[in-house]
DNA sequence: ATTATCTATAGATCTATAGATAATGC
DNA sequence: ATTATCTATAGATCTATAGATAATGC
């Protein structure tokens, strides 16, 4: 059978997406792709002709672009604050397929050209690192936080640690990772409060 | 050449076990690893009869001990505060490659029979998490840390936090990757000691 | 005789291409 | 005529096995 319009290109997309987000490039297969929706592998070649490494480029691209505008969605949502700001990005990074970046820098992107390579792990770390590093840049300048923190630092140290969440172990899930999420946030936040005698 | 007693096996382990942890299971061909020591590939197989997926068997279960043990030592090591020992977790987490809990969940796993991948899975948060949950509950015990703190929640964020340094972009790297997991313990401590009125 | 390697090759799977075919648009 | 699929197949690569061969131990 054969669509209409041909959603088929967008549900290739959404499926490698998917795929290759969760599983990486190399143990996704365009058959894996494919089959998702019934089709032939060969039939991924009519809508993406470049193959596999061009159709992880767009997916990835599509990715982060997307991933990273929910997540300052999300932060902007929270409100005017850093801890809601913070909150925010727990809530829709939990509410995602886990992003790893130790994968995709460690495995992926060594399996492209070096140009291509630099290219994407420049856009996702502008698209899902610079919005929390930029949340906290704003709550030093607004005296929210210590004078001194590592806006970049502790970004990176934020999203490690609510990402870390999706590879938790059954056992130490006593409550919801966004509830883990929203406590760590507290703790990572009495840590870097500026605060003159009490805090809490 | 052969080599006198064969060392071999022992090498073709330990170049596995980069190369596996590194790289994962899919992106790891027995190629790559009998190449690193200029070995044909189906030598490979006189050594580890049971291929690939009886090498990877082996390879993550030396690797989780040996890592497991290294990590122990280390936090041993720090003396009996948890400042102390969580900087020699993180010392020895970056002295190690990283160690990427995701990818084992969500790729590497998923390609084992079931049982293999429990036990696996298991051994490695057995040896990688209850040490640092083991020295958060021990602070607690000791009131160095408030009660009600959730140790196997913070134990996995901490190591996600300080694996995630291994993936942080060069432009966030303005010192060393040690430094930045000790500001960081700084910072999760100061907002979980115990403290009345004021803490440092 | 045993140990540790090699070459050759089978069989599976993966990426990619070519050419056929059916539905749709004009 | 164009669009979107399929089948068939080429070529590469990967896991795994078989059988030959050279060094070592007895």
């Amino acid at each position: 059978m054969i669509l209409k319009k041909s959603a088929s290109k967008e549900l290739l997309l959404v499926a490698a997406e998917r795929l290759f987000m969760r599983k990486g490039y190399a143990a996704t297969t365009l058959r894996d792709v494919s089959s998702e929706l019934g089709l032939s592998h060969a039939s991924l070649y009519y809508h993406f002709p470049g193959g596999k490494e061009s159709l992880f480029e767009a997916v990835t691209e599509k990715s982060a672009l997307q991933h990273g505008d929910g997540l300052a969605r999300s932060m902007n949502d929270g409100g005017p604050h850093l801890k809601g700001r913070l909150i925010g990005a727990a809530h829709w990074l939990l509410s995602q397929p886990p992003m790893d970046l130790i994968r995709m820098a460690e495995t992926d992107m060594p399996a492209l050209p070096e140009p291509v390579a630099r290219r994407l792990m420049g856009l996702i770390y502008r698209k899902m690192l610079l919005p929390l590093a930029d949340a906290f840049r704003e709550a030093l300048a607004s005296g929210e936080i210590e004078a001194g923190t590592d806006t970049g630092m502790v970004a990176i140290a934020l999203f490690g640690m609510v990402e870390s969440l999706h590879a938790a172990p059954v056992a130490y899930m006593k409550k919801s990772k966004l509830d883990m999420a929203r406590e760590l946030i507290l703790i990572m936040l009495k840590g870097i409060e500026y605060s003159e005698g009490e805090s809490k």
